[in-house]
DNA sequence: GCCATGGCTAGTA
DNA sequence: GCCATGGCTAGTA
């Protein structure tokens, strides 16, 4: 599988973020340059080769929502879990302290 | 034409 | 809730 210029940053954005901690797909699509481009950094991020080596599970929704995943929201949530992240009825618990501004 | 978003507005309580 | 947005793919010709 072929990956693009703009997955692949969309990757290597993602690849930065530290364990424990999220980031926004409106964040991702700032830091490399397509301000935007949110949605498609969703759309990259849902084909990751390299899950959980990318950590794509620590990228959320701009309003503390969990957004989507391709395995599964719930499987999302666990992989937060195991990182120490926790989520209330939805949402990121602590979500502006959380958050890993690039 | 689809979609793992986001920001804004109306309008409820 | 609505709709602008932008990257990508299926599928036509």
């Amino acid at each position: 599988m072929r990956l693009s210029i703009f997955e692949k940053a969309v990757l290597e954005a993602t690849r930065k973020i530290p364990f424990g901690r999220v980031t926004t797909y409106g964040e991702i699509s700032r830091i490399i340059g397509r301000r935007r481009a949110s949605r498609a950094v969703g759309n990259a991020l849902n084909k990751n080769p390299y899950s959980p080596i990318v950590p794509c599970h620590r990228v959320v929704k701009s309003n503390g929502k969990i957004g989507g995943f391709n395995k599964g929201i719930k499987a999302k949530v666990k992989m937060l879990a195991s990182e120490g992240i926790k989520v209330r009825d939805g949402r990121i618990f602590d979500f502006q302290k959380l958050f890993y501004h690039f």
